[in-house]
DNA sequence: TTGACAATTAGGACTAAATCCTATTTAATC
DNA sequence: GATTAAATAGGATTTAGTCCTAATTGTCAA
């Protein structure tokens, strides 16, 4: 926990009951939940916190690099009509996907314990962060 | 497209000229487009074709395995307290996350171009498929 | 400790994605 | 060409996410 108020220092924000209350309800988690899931959770302990704040907290750890966004950004779901082996940068800022082709990535070693625990139909490296454009725009 | 005709007949798949038309659109795009987008393009073509079916349509080839779908699987977005490095396999049935710890995934080669043409700030295997119960389940 | 200010929050309104429902239409099969 | 199950249009509904405004609160400097 100290180490979370050491970051939120860092990043100017400032320490609020609810944004403890959101880092230590997504710390605690073994699941990866959404902000209505946690926002269920907290409303037991504070019963007037808004949806809003929970995802705009969430978001905002998420920017200073506190805690991880992962599979759903939250953007509509998109589609790739290619199913060769590629992979995609995904730039969070424009939120543009671009097609990597690179055989050096292409081996992924899935071992076969992963192989037998499920069924995988999709493999891929997802690499993410600022393509051009939005890194130039935000400098 | 004589492979697309192909897939449909072996998937059971009635070939109507909206199908015909949203995979044309698909296959031609050169982003990663959301159905939305798709629906916009093809209401020039087809005046009264329906966002449902577009919708519909699309989530259609891709459980066939036609087509894929890809970053934001139309979740609401997730969240993920543990920064440390790890990756993710998600089940398309369930939509539940699972991490998975392997070191033998984690040395993931990006090639210097592509550190230079991207502040990448997030590098993760993402792995996709049923997990257990759902596998079980379908059969 | 207090006061001032900028940041943050609650709550409701709003927008947009995705799904559901039902009547109608249509592709496939014989 | 007739039959039937599948697919579609269109509108309604649900839910995620964002926006807006007034009220509140954490921080910093005096």
């Amino acid at each position: 926990m100290e180490e979370f108020y050491a970051q939120c220092r860092a990043n100017n924000l400032k320490i609020t009951p609810q944004r403890v209350a959101v880092y230590k309800a997504l710390s605690s988690s073994l699941s990866h939940p959404s902000a209505d899931q946690i926002h269920k959770v907290l409303k037991k302990e504070f019963p007037n916190i808004s949806l809003d704040t929970v995802n705009r907290t969430l978001v905002t750890f998420a920017k200073a690099g506190m805690i991880d966004v992962v599979e759903g950004h939250g953007d509509p779901r998109r589609f790739d009509p290619n199913r060769g082996t590629h992979h995609h940068f995904y730039c969070i800022s424009c939120r543009e996907i671009f097609d990597i082709h690179d055989s050096a990535l292409d081996r992924i070693p899935v071992s076969p314990e992963l192989e037998k625990k499920f069924t995988i139909t999709g493999k891929r490296i997802c690499l993410s962060g600022y393509c051009d454009k939005c890194r130039s725009r935000n400098q």
